[in-house]
DNA sequence: CTGTTAGCGCCTTCAA
DNA sequence: TTGAAGGCGCTAACAG
């Protein structure tokens, strides 16, 4: 038994198909108010439910949200997840949700799906990469993305524009004051903290890590300070890890010497990948933040009850998701968008105990 | 300029939108193999993508899986809702994700809306309640579902059926053994530890937690203790947090007294929750588990470099949404979803330092 | 193996 | 205000 039809409640109700179009959905016109009635019973008493696709080939709209992100399960991703769902829920639309694990190859599917769902606009929330095994992945992800827009598609990316994209009708970035906030991180860091510094990074090309990174250089020198190593690994907690058993093994190195070692601080450009350094340091015997500091970015909340407490940058990830779906919502293609894009999103230093100079 | 459509692609190649149909998608039908490539030129140089709603008036079936949960942002649907896409991406199907935060009335209309949009299937994933305030919307919930799959739908509830339903074509269960699991930490729980329990469960009448309730009384049971007290508090951190707060206020005045008081040892019926009283003991200056014994439930990854490590039971969240999806996968309607949802999701006790003995 | 003919369910002119 | 007709883009039966 296949689900009834708007032909059948019509049908049912004495009316042809297109009164009972008109009062189940909100057409401009009024239908008869007992007409209506009669209309709505039938649609009751069938247990009607319009379906969306073929509503969506007749007016060629979806009333979908493309959802892009690396992984679902990264608190980063979810937590803009839910931003983009409430948003969604104001507009009265559904998300379709596309996890990619970063490549700009499968991005470009996933682009190349929801146009194909006639999504009304996409937003994609994972970091850009400009490496270069990913040029070809880039011109693609970008040319996909040029013609979503040129057939009236919606794009909101987070972060960084899409490398080589050149569409301008319709493609929404939301800056993310990345390199500024670590740079302000730096300078937080710097006033409370002798010893050396460390930054852990992402891959090289990956330009959310890249910002962090370039900010935190400059955040250093500002304050007199001399350019922290850069250690390159995953951009997720077990490349914390790893970089962080590659510091714990330094630092007892340097404590065997006979000059008292200065004590480090690790700058790791997310939370995820602090946690992962943090535990490595942990396993290895050392403590935060006796025997090093560590910092991160991101503030996730599921990582707040972490101690020693995680000092950090607050980005507020749920309203970066939420203005992201907005600015490609109806009424925002403009102004609004480009000002809540520019400068509407900021964040916050954060220092706490594990970066806490007295040990 | 909207989208090319299969016409224009086989106008351009000078066939029959059949014959374009025919290879641009997998037909069973062989294409000329001269043809086949005139018609891939004149789609590639038009940039055709396939129109998937008309596809999926055409055919009656979207590609799409709706799945519902609480909230995107909890870590533990987040890892079940990665399960839930690498299925989907196995079925070469997309994901609509819905965000209720747990209402029934809001369930059934997140079903409609895919019933709506003529998903394939419907994954929920979050705790059935029992409450009287969710009765009615337990019914219509229950209804909808039942309608859904009346007309071909299919369905799989993680944990408990839903309520009231009564479908049994196309409705699958993936049962989540909580309460044994529940009985199993409360017997290992027991033997390293001589104090009182107490249960920070979450609010009577959601299934979930009533099981993980029930079993841990059972499990102290059958270990000769007492039962343990029942809290009954929110079922996020939130809720742990302020049940910690009473239980830290209790301790801190049994202190005070004569005697020694014996130690608590708190299971908190998920880690989320676990975490927000283990959050709240500390603020009031108790330590773990030299104060106060704790102990979780889930096991969720986030959460496992926090310290003291928690004790808890570790359940399989991304295999739990894999299996759910692949129950309402072709081929999966009968005996091997049955086998896999009666048996093949087990977890782990997990007992780790936050319920040691030794202070 | 290819082309033609009907719809899938709905919306939207247009005429009544 | 209501009904009739056409089309959204595609697939699935037929016929050639």
């Amino acid at each position: 038994m296949a689900a009834s039809t708007l032909t059948e409640v019509a049908r049912l109700a004495g009316v042809s198909p297109a009164t009972a179009s008109r009062v189940l959905n909100g057409s401009a016109r009024k239908p008869g108010k007992d007409i209506a009635e009669r209309v709505r019973q039938a649609a009751d008493s069938l247990g009607y439910i319009p379906n969306a696709q073929a509503q969506g080939l007749a007016k060629s709209s979806s009333g979908l949200i493309g959802l892009i992100v690396h992984d679902i399960a990264d608190p980063y991703f979810a937590a803009i997840a839910r931003g983009v769902q409430e948003a969604a829920r104001e507009q009265r639309k559904m998300v379709l949700l596309a996890t990619t694990g970063g490549g700009p190859a499968e991005e470009k599917e996933a682009v190349a799906a929801f146009a194909a769902r006639r999504a009304d606009s996409i937003v994609i929330a994972g970091s850009r990469s400009c490496r270069d095994e990913d040029r070809d992945g880039n011109t693609e992800l970008a040319a996909e993305l040029d013609r979503y827009c040129r057939n009236g598609g919606q794009v909101a990316v987070v972060g960084h524009p899409v490398v080589g994209a050149t569409a301008t009708e319709g493609y929404h970035v939301v800056k993310v004051p990345n390199q500024e906030l670590a740079r302000q991180l730096a300078s937080g860091l710097a006033e409370g903290w002798d010893g050396d510094f460390v930054v852990v990074g992402g891959p090289e090309g990956l330009l959310t890590s890249d910002d962090r990174v370039r900010g935190f250089q400059e955040g250093l020198e500002r304050a007199g300070r001399r350019p922290a190593e850069v250690l390159r690994t995953g951009f997720n907690r077990s490349g914390g890890y790893d970089a962080g058993l590659q510091l714990a093994a330094r630092i007892k190195a340097a404590r065997s010497g006979e000059a008292p070692a200065p004590r480090l601080c690790i700058f790791a450009v997310n939370d995820v990948m602090a946690i992962g350094a943090a535990a490595a340091l942990r396993s290895e015997g050392l403590r935060i933040p006796r025997d090093a500091a560590i910092a991160g970015f991101d503030d996730i909340e599921t990582l707040r009850d972490f101690r020693p407490a995680l000092s950090t940058v607050r980005l507020p990830l749920e309203d970066i998701g939420r203005i992201a779906t907005r600015s490609t919502g109806p009424g925002n293609h403009t102004e609004e968008a480009q000002g809540a894009a520019a400068d509407g999103i900021t964040g916050e230093v954060t220092l706490r105990r594990s970066t806490e100079a007295a040990a």
